[in-house]
RNA sequence: GGACUCGUAGCCUAGCCUGGAUAGGGCGUCGGACUUCUAAUCCGAAAGUCGCAGGUUCAAUUCCUGCCGGGUCCGCCA
């Protein structure tokens, strides 16, 4: 096996061209146009510049200078650009060998050496008071879909949830549960149950607003470890977490390890004293200590521990990341969570910086999510939750599979509905860069046409059903040169991509390269489809046909793996 | 007020970090394609001042500056 990619191509220009590095003829080289068939362009614009030469002029001169490499199959020039296009039969070869293995093939081959890393990937970090919404859907997307890719390279990765299970927040569901709840057990999914009591403070306090200091009072009794409160605490807690496991387990989600801000929060004070004593904190008259993040790091200054001496959010964050270091010694950290908290990040590792905690951490933040009415609040109930979501999208998943095939088990419909459902709904989030901020309008986001996972689920059905149908065995044994048509030539260039795609997920957080690059490998696919019939008289064509759309599949179904994606066989 | 961020056809979105081939897709609209491997598909068409104005460059959607418009955040919430 032998894999092209740009450095490949870098390599072998360098014979040709004096005036540049390798890596930066790597820099230079670009991927044509969608409708050409070259595999990779070198343009020869900074070449001209030091040369004194007209850029067609170059490309023209190097095109006849180059000798042919034996992984390509053709070096043309083409106005200002050289294009290359790598052999067919090679990267077929590499697909077909190395199977889902092939997004590593680099690493396989032993021409990349990457260094194996122990990364620690925290979220989505819940509030235990109410249940789980379209925003946490895409935060478990982002970070299960990262940790994987993080895997697939071979990285050993720790994913580790976080339950923010104390604060007022927590004690305003207990308190309406208290006064409400006739001590009740829950008669639905519980963090939604818990969640109810949460609403149902908001209204308590709109006829009252003097029942926060009940809730003020809870929480000090919480502090001084009441054993009532503890226990109905410990209830409304339980039942929560019991029903987000519910949820992780729909989208197919499991963590390594989970902190409880409760049995940590307060040990972050100590960091802070001490670092106070090193002088690198300021108290203030009242006695609250501030970090003075102003001058070093042009930040706002943030306090780190409440005047009347108690914890704050960021207490805590500081000692969880002293904690995740010890429990995994990691080389890197990635904390998944929301843009609105950037300058929070921001503050956070500096003051860890300032306490001499100089590891690799990462804040990857991705984008809100709107509804046509504005931002979701959980208090106002405006949220998308969770579960409906989730619900919804494999009941409109079931009534495609059932108009079209009526006559399947309700067992089979139901499986092909939660495969196709949790398909469109995590495509549908994936598909878009991390950072871009969306509105999601309930009744039209989810569909199963176009660029949805639906859509690149169907290639690999259809591919499935051609082999099924086909009397041929798939082998590697083709006629090499047979590739003629447009579409067959452009979809094993696609396929040539995959790797690389990984390794700039992997380096830049551009997780929706791969939705991206996997639909237009199906756009290629169905293009394809209509124009080259596979099975037919022509037994030769038939078996190269064979082994290329397997290929297709291979890395179809890789690429959704990545994504928490299943393919289907039928569909 | 400050910091950050976004603005690409009627709607949604990729490309911007690292400037280069006629700015890719999808939805919707219009017109075609199921006696042939699954039409959740394909083919074609109409639709764009890449917010505006400057600048840098042989070359700007991409980099820089200013402006306009939206969003998020800004010491004792989490």
């Amino acid at each position: 096996m032998f894999s092209v990619d740009k450095r490949t191509i870098a390599e072998f220009m360098k014979n040709y061209i004096s005036d540049l590095t390798v890596e930066e003829i790597k820099d230079l080289i670009e991927i044509p146009p969608s409708d050409m068939v070259y595999s990779y362009a070198l343009p020869t614009f900074h070449l001209a510049k030091i040369e004194k030469k007209a850029p067609a002029l170059i490309a023209q001169d190097l095109s006849k200078e180059v000798e042919l490499p034996e992984f390509l199959n053709n070096i043309e020039a083409v106005g200002p650009y050289l294009n290359f296009k790598v052999k067919d039969f090679m990267i077929l070869e590499n697909i077909y060998k190395s199977k889902d293995q092939y997004g590593i093939i680099r690493e396989i081959l032993n021409k990349k050496k990457e260094e194996k890393l122990r990364i620690v990937v925290e979220y989505p970090a819940p509030n235990t008071n109410k249940p789980l919404h379209l925003g946490h859907i895409r935060n478990m997307l982002i970070g299960s879909s990262i940790s994987n890719i993080f895997k697939y390279k071979k990285h050993h990765v720790f994913e580790v949830n976080l339950y923010n299970d104390r604060g007022i927040h927590i004690c305003k569901s207990m308190l309406a549960y208290k006064l409400l709840g006739d001590n009740k057990n829950p008669d639905k999914k519980p963090d939604h149950f818990v969640g109810e009591y949460y609403v149902k403070f908001s209204e308590l306090k709109d006829q009252d607003e003097e029942i926060i200091d009940d809730a003020q009072e809870m929480l000090k009794k919480w502090e001084e470890k009441d054993s009532e409160v503890r226990k109905l605490w410990k209830k409304l807690r339980n039942w929560a977490i019991k029903g987000f496991e519910e949820t992780y387990k729909e989208l197919g989600i499991t963590f390594d390890k989970i902190y409880y801000e409760s049995e940590y929060y307060w040990k972050g004070k100590q960091l802070i004293i001490e670092g106070l004593k090193k002088e690198l904190f300021n108290k203030e008259e009242d006695g609250a200590i501030i970090a003075p993040l102003e001058e070093k790091f042009n930040l706002p200054n943030k306090v780190l521990l409440r005047s009347d001496g108690t914890s704050l959010y960021i207490t805590q964050d500081i000692y969880l990341a002293f904690l995740k270091k010890n429990d995994f010694n990691y080389d890197k950290s990635i904390y998944v969570v929301g843009n609105e908290q950037k300058l929070y990040f921001k503050q956070l590792f500096a003051v860890l910086d300032m306490l001499g905690f100089e590891e690799d951490k990462y804040h990857f933040s991705y984008g809100m999510i709107y509804l046509p009415e504005g931002k979701m609040k959980s208090r106002e109930g405006n949220v998308v939750d969770a579960d409906d979501l989730i619900e919804e999208v494999k009941r409109l998943a079931y009534d495609e599979v059932d108009n079209r095939y009526d006559n399947l088990s309700e067992k089979e419909k139901d499986k092909r509905a939660r495969i196709i459902g949790m398909a469109a709904l995590k495509f549908f989030i994936l598909k878009m860069s991390p950072k871009t901020e969306f509105v999601f309008y309930p009744k039209e986001s989810i569909s199963f046409e176009g660029e949805t996972g639906p859509y690149v689920q169907y290639v690999y059905a259809r591919i499935e059903s051609i082999i099924r149908k086909s009397e041929r065995k798939i082998t590697l044994t083709i006629n090499q040169g047979i590739f003629q048509d447009n579409t067959e030539l452009k979809l094993i260039k696609q396929l040539n991509y995959f790797p690389e795609i990984i390794d700039t997920v992997a380096k830049n957080y551009d997780i929706h390269l791969i939705p991206q690059y996997l639909l237009t490998l199906c756009q290629v696919f169905n293009s394809f489809y209509s124009s080259c019939p596979v099975i037919q008289e022509d037994k030769e064509l038939e078996d190269a046909r064979l082994l290329l759309i397997r290929c297709v599949q291979i890395v179809i179904k890789q690429g959704l793996k990545l994504l928490g994606i299943e393919t289907l066989e039928e569909m």
